[in-house]
RNA sequence: GUGGGUAUAGCUCAGUCCGGUUAGAGCGCCAGGUUGUGGCCCUGGAGGUCGGGGGUUCAAGUCCCCUUACUCACCCCA
C-alpha cells in the first residue's frame, strides 16, 4: 500500500473517466447556455453564516458541515452546495434581474462515504434569481429535463410538489405537529427526534414503522393558499404544454429549509441503491434576503454529477471514450526526428504523440496502437536518406512513402482535420 | 453517527474454514520469437513488507485483539 491515498469519501477521477466528466459539463452547458443562462464561479469556501442559513433543523448544517478556523480566526466553510453562495454573490453584487446562472463544481459534506455519496461531489446547476413568474419555473424544470434527455436517460422521473408560501408552509407544519405528536407512540426513535427538530421531514422517513402515521398525515395541498394553488397550477400546466411528464407527491418535502413554493426532484428508477435521487431544486424566495440582500424570487436546481453518472451507467448510455491522438510519430533512427515531426504536426494543428527512450519499432507500432492514432508516421534510416517518410493507417494496416516535405498535405488529404490553425 | 461485509501483484480475484517447503492465476506491463511494422499466437521477465500494529504458536496470508481504509445498508442527501 503506498503511504499516502486520497482521502475518506475523496477519489480521483482518472481518465478516461475524466474526459467523460468534462463531456458532461459540455453537455450541460450547452443545454443551459443555449437558454441565456451564464456561467458563475463562485468560491469553494465562505464564511460559516452563508451556509447556515440552509436551515438551522437540516442535517447539512448540524452534522455534515466542512468547517474550520483559518489563520485569521474566520469561521469558514466548505460550501455544501452552491444556491446560497449564489445567493450570496447576488445580494453582493446586485447584478440586474432577471438573473439566470449555471455553475458547475466540487461541494463538500462531511458524511460517511458509500455508493454515489461522497464528502467531495459534484454538481451542476442553475439559478434565477429575481422572477416569481411560474413560467420560469416552467423553464427551469424543463432545462433539467432536458438535458437527462440529451445524456440518452430514459428511466428518470420527475417527481413535483409545492411547500406553498411561507405562511402556508408553517400552518401544515404545525398541522402535521399535533398529528405526529398525537401519534408518537408509534413512531420509531429515529422519526421521534426528526419530530422535535423538523416535522416536515417525517415525511421522508422510509422505515417501515412509520407508514401508518406518515399514510394519515394532513395533506399539504390542503394548505395552500390561492397564490399558491395558482402559481402552481400555471406550473403544471406549461409542464404538460411542453410535454414533460411528471408525478405529483405530495410526500416531497425536500433537505432543506429554504424551499417555498415549487419543488421537485429527478429520481432515477434504473438505480437500485437508495442513492437514487439524481438531481433536485425548487423555489426559494426569501434567500438572498436572509443573506442580507432585497426581498428576491428565486428558483433553481442541482443535479449530481456522480450519481447522474451512476444511471448513465445503469441505463448504458454516455459511456466513456478513451482520449486519442490522430497521429503518432515511430522514430528507429535516434528519436530527434520523431521530435521534430511531432512538433511541426501540432503546429498544424493535428494532435500526434511519439514513443520516448529509443525503444524497439515493434514497441514503438504497439504504443501507436494503444494511443488510438489514426495513422503511424513511421521514419526510418532509409527515409531519413530519402527525404520521405512511411505513412501507415492503423486500421487497414496500409502505407505509403511520401516525401516528408508533404506530410501535412498528405494528412490533411485523407481525412485528418487539423482542429485549429496555429501557424 | 449506527450496523454488516471486505482488505493477497498495476487491475480482477484464488488460497484463509482445517496454520506447515520458495504465496498463485487471468488481464495489463516489459522483452524476445520477427535486427523495418501494431492487433492474433508462442516463450520469457519484472512486479507482493498478503492494509497497518500487537498477540497466540516451533511455525501465521491463514487463529485472536486493536486500528485504518474501502464497501453495503440505516440516517440523510446530489
Amino acid at each position: 500500500m503506498p503511504v499516502f491515498q486520497t482521502s475518506p469519501g475523496t477519489r480521483d477521477i482518472m481518465p478516461p473517466e475524466a474526459a467523460r466528466w468534462r463531456r458532461f459539463s459540455d453537455v450541460f452547458s450547452t443545454v443551459v447556455e443555449t437558454a441565456g443562462y451564464s456561467c458563475i464561479i463562485p468560491p469553494m469556501f465562505e464564511d460559516i453564516g452563508v451556509f447556515r442559513r440552509l436551515g438551522e433543523a437540516t442535517d447539512v448544517v448540524t452534522k455534515e458541515m466542512y468547517d474550520f478556523e483559518d489563520k485569521g480566526g474566520r469561521h469558514v466553510a466548505l460550501r455544501p452546495e452552491q444556491t446560497a453562495s449564489v445567493c450570496r454573490a447576488f445580494a453582493q453584487h446586485r447584478p440586474p434581474t432577471p438573473w439566470k446562472v449555471w455553475y458547475s463544481g466540487p461541494n463538500f459534506r462531511y458524511e460517511k462515504a458509500q455508493a454515489g455519496r461522497y464528502r467531495q461531489f459534484d454538481q451542476v446547476g442553475i439559478e434565477v434569481l429575481g422572477t416569481d413568474d411560474p413560467d420560469i419555473d416552467v423553464e427551469v424544470i424543463f432545462l433539467g429535463w432536458d438535458f437527462y434527455r440529451r445524456l440518452g436517460l430514459s428511466n428518470v422521473t420527475l417527481m413535483l410538489n409545492s411547500l406553498g408560501d411561507t405562511d402556508d408552509r408553517q400552518r401544515y407544519v404545525d398541522a402535521l405537529a399535533t398529528h405526529f405528536n398525537d401519534q408518537k407512540t408509534t413512531l420509531s426513535e429515529e422519526a421521534q427526534r426528526t419530530l422535535e427538530k423538523n416535522p416536515l421531514r417525517v415525511l421522508d422517513s422510509k422505515r417501515e414503522q412509520d407508514k401508518a402515521a406518515i399514510d394519515g398525515a394532513p395533506l399539504l395541498k390542503d394548505f395552500l393558499g390561492d397564490d399558491a394553488r395558482v402559481h402552481f397550477e400555471r406550473v403544471c400546466e406549461g409542464l404538460r404544454e411542453l410535454e414533460v411528464p411528471f408525478v405529483v407527491n405530495d410526500r416531497l418535502v425536500r433537505g432543506l429549509d429554504y424551499y417555498r413554493r415549487t419543488t421537485f426532484e429527478f429520481v432515477s428508477t434504473a438505480l437500485e441503491s437508495s442513492q437514487n435521487a439524481v438531481g433536485g431544486g425548487g423555489r426559494y424566495d426569501g434567500l438572498v434576503e436572509e443573506l442580507g440582500g432585497p426581498p428576491t424570487h428565486g428558483i433553481g436546481f442541482a443535479l449530481g454529477v456522480d450519481r447522474t453518472l451512476l444511471a448513465c451507467d445503469a441505463e448504458g448510455v454516455f459511456g466513456s471514450s478513451s482520449d486519442s491522438v490522430d497521429v503518432f510519430v515511430v522514430d528507429v533512427v535516434d528519436g530527434r526526428h520523431a521530435r521534430g515531426l511531432s512538433h511541426d504536426l501540432r503546429r498544424h494543428g493535428f494532435s500526434a504523440d511519439r514513443a520516448f527512450d529509443g525503444r524497439s519499432m515493434k514497441s514503438q507500432m504497439k504504443a501507436a496502437d494503444r494511443s488510438g492514432a489514426k495513422v503511424a508516421v513511421i521514419v526510418g534510416q532509409d527515409e531519413v536518406s530519402a527525404g520521405t517518410c512511411v505513412v501507415r493507417r492503423l486500421d487497414s494496416s496500409d502505407q505509403v512513402v511520401i516525401p516528408r516535405a508533404d506530410l501535412v498535405d498528405y494528412l490533411g488529404s485523407i481525412g485528418l482535420k487539423p482542429s485549429t490553425e496555429t501557424a
